[in-house]
DNA sequence: TTTCTTGTTCGCAAAATTACGAATAGATTG
DNA sequence: CAATCTATTCGTAATTTTGCGAACAAGAAA
């Protein structure tokens, strides 16, 4: 473990936010925030993309652990990961929040 | 302005994600964000890349409005873009809280 | 002016991302 | 069993990203 090239940390947040670098992928995010749960149809609904794309970026969602999801035959539910939307809203916070720079810039 | 496929919003926060979505471009956005500001020279030197690549991060970042630069010949000095940090600090703040899951996530 | 230092830009290659239709799988319905 | 419904996977194409060395540009220094 100690070829890598960032921290763990880095690579932790790049992640989530790699996730996140698709509009597409944030209008799902937003979408299911906003609800308990909901079904693959609903998601394409929602959607101005073929639903192989849609599966494609919700299968991205769910290998970066923001969201999960459920057979319940014949459909599929998907919902937050609450445990790792939490997570990644904590490591957002301090990100952010680690910031030193004053009121002004030093560069223009 | 009718034809988009997704709102200013989501554009907007994918935009602030997709710069972040790299360890390089999180380890430099730490990097910077502990100090004033630096030159080119010690962004490069804390990274296992080649100048090059380094450059072409910076801009990336600096396109996403995150950090900004200025010529201090011969140098090349770069800090955190204050204004948009705390822009992106709340905008991921205020998406992260919009989640209405309950304690248990309804999908397993 | 010539040389040196500092970073950016260029050109290229490899890999990853994005998107779609078609094919497929799995379960339910007729 | 056949037909249907739902969603994923496959195959493919176009585009973007990542990374590097070489070439270049702009000042500073000799």
């Amino acid at each position: 473990m100690g070829n890598r090239k960032y921290t763990d940390e880095q690579e932790r947040i790049a992640r989530f936010a790699k996730a996140m670098g698709h509009p597409a992928r944030m209008a799902i995010l937003e979408f299911l925030a906003r609800q308990d749960c909901c079904f693959f149809g609903d998601i394409h609904d929602e959607l101005p993309i073929a639903k192989a794309t849609v599966s494609q970026h919700l299968k991205e969602l769910k290998d970066a652990g923001l969201i999960q999801g459920e057979i319940e035959a014949p459909k599929v539910k998907y919902c937050i990961n609450r445990e790792n939307w939490q997570l990644a809203s904590a490591i957002f916070a301090k990100f952010f929040g680690q910031c030193v720079c004053k009121k002004e810039s030093c560069c223009k």
